[in-house]
DNA sequence: GAGTGGTCTAGACCACCAA
DNA sequence: TGGTGGTCTAGACCACTCA
């Protein structure tokens, strides 16, 4: 209906509309897993064509943020499902098969964010956080030794047991106990040496080289919600990454 | 022109169209850095409307095969230009600061393909290969030891001092001596201990971790051309990782 | 069969670039 | 000023899912 490109704000609708359903995912109007309206009810909503609706779920289905199934309809992407359930989780082994995960826990406290921890994570410096560790196994055989920060503010009542309920996958916990999805990470890789502590922890000798994997991940508008550093055995599986 | 999708092979219109595009980009058609005809003129060649032919080279330009300009053209992507030139080096320093990067080219030999070799470039164990050594150094400092593998057959009379040419960018190179541009890439990553050879190069103590990037690249049509070990040492520089 | 996303078309107008 | 890609619309029909 609206024939022109609105001419006040210059950004073509589609990305207005982007950012309008963003909105709607922020405020939890529809939560991870479940279905968003079908494209001819966003368009009516907000006055634009459905071509123009098809061009933003496009893109945000690209960002995998939305998924489309055809024939039922398009629904917020998440990270409980078997497929897409370690999507962040590069490490495979270096024969391919597959292997079983276990999660133990090490440690879950509260804490002050430092000024660095602040930075990365958009707080202030000493608002309250929550501070996990954990021992990744895969076959029996540890692998990765996590640590995670996560401001607690958004994650009131967050405890050991949570943790522990959700096969080892945070990110399924935060969507399925706290409606917070993770659609973006950065990491910064490094190779390095293992201390005395992780040495123990992964059943390596001090000094085996390991992957140590920097990760900041965002919610929707990329607002940063988690740091995390893991520090991994590398000698039978590998970080696997595609480049275009 | 053509109303319903065409009945014996069903694949969509446009994903035809992206594979016709895409031959004529394996035969040469239009090389590197070239502009491809226009919208309306690929419309007319294929017998197609403007909007299936936008499909396509959207997804091809989302895939980084083309480079849309308004106002100008479409055009066939390159690793030429500045801002693309290293986009597949994800080494970036702790500090974010720009880098001199020097090449410094150790070997560059002929050889036989071994039989995983072969594997990994879709040869004949045994066909003919090229090998070349290298130490790539950023600010002065040796930073990444590098080994790659090609096959002889699409780059003859490849040589040392074609690859000095490119100021250290290979993928520059195959581009702009034989058309071949690389399009995709997969590595396997993994922290190993310094040996006394990559040691001594590199300038640090036999023993300290490293990280060991294991890459093919693949050109039009996700056909593996070049194999490539990587010995990065990370004390100062990071890999750069973004996850969607 | 009704409803959803998926494809294709045709035509209008806008923004950008170069001559 | 003319050509290019970029946006938006409207409408037709196809493929898939489920009741």
């Amino acid at each position: 209906m609206n024939n022109a490109p609105a001419s006040p704000s210059f950004r073509p609708l589609y990305e207005q509309i982007k950012v309008l359903i963003t909105q709607s995912l922020i405020a939890g109007e529809w939560r991870p897993g479940e279905a968003i309206p079908s494209e001819m009810e966003l368009a009516a909503r907000f006055k634009v064509s459905q071509g123009t609706v098809r061009k933003a779920v496009d893109e945000l289905a690209a960002e995998n943020i939305l998924v489309r199934r055809q024939g039922k309809g398009t629904y917020v992407a998440t990270h409980n499902e078997e497929h897409t359930k370690l999507r962040f989780l590069r490490l495979t082994a270096a024969d391919g098969k597959k292997e079983l995960l276990e999660n133990q826990l090490l440690e879950c406290n509260r804490g002050k964010a430092t000024a660095e921890m602040a930075r990365q994570l958009g707080l202030k410096t000493g608002a309250s956080i929550i501070e996990v560790k954990r021992l990744l196994s895969f076959s029996g055989k540890p692998v990765i030794l996590d640590h995670i920060i996560i401001p607690a503010a958004p994650f009131k009542g967050l405890n050991g047991s949570k943790i522990q309920d959700n096969n080892g996958s945070m990110y399924s916990m935060y969507e399925t106990q706290y409606g917070i999805r993770m659609v973006r990470a950065e990491e910064r890789l490094k190779a390095i040496a293992a201390d005395e502590a992780s040495a123990q922890l992964l059943g390596v000798a001090v000094g085996t080289p390991l992957l140590r994997i920097e990760r900041v991940s965002c919610t929707y508008g990329d607002k940063p919600m988690e740091w995390r550093l893991g520090l991994c055995v590398t000698e039978e599986h590998h970080y696997r990454n595609e480049l275009e």
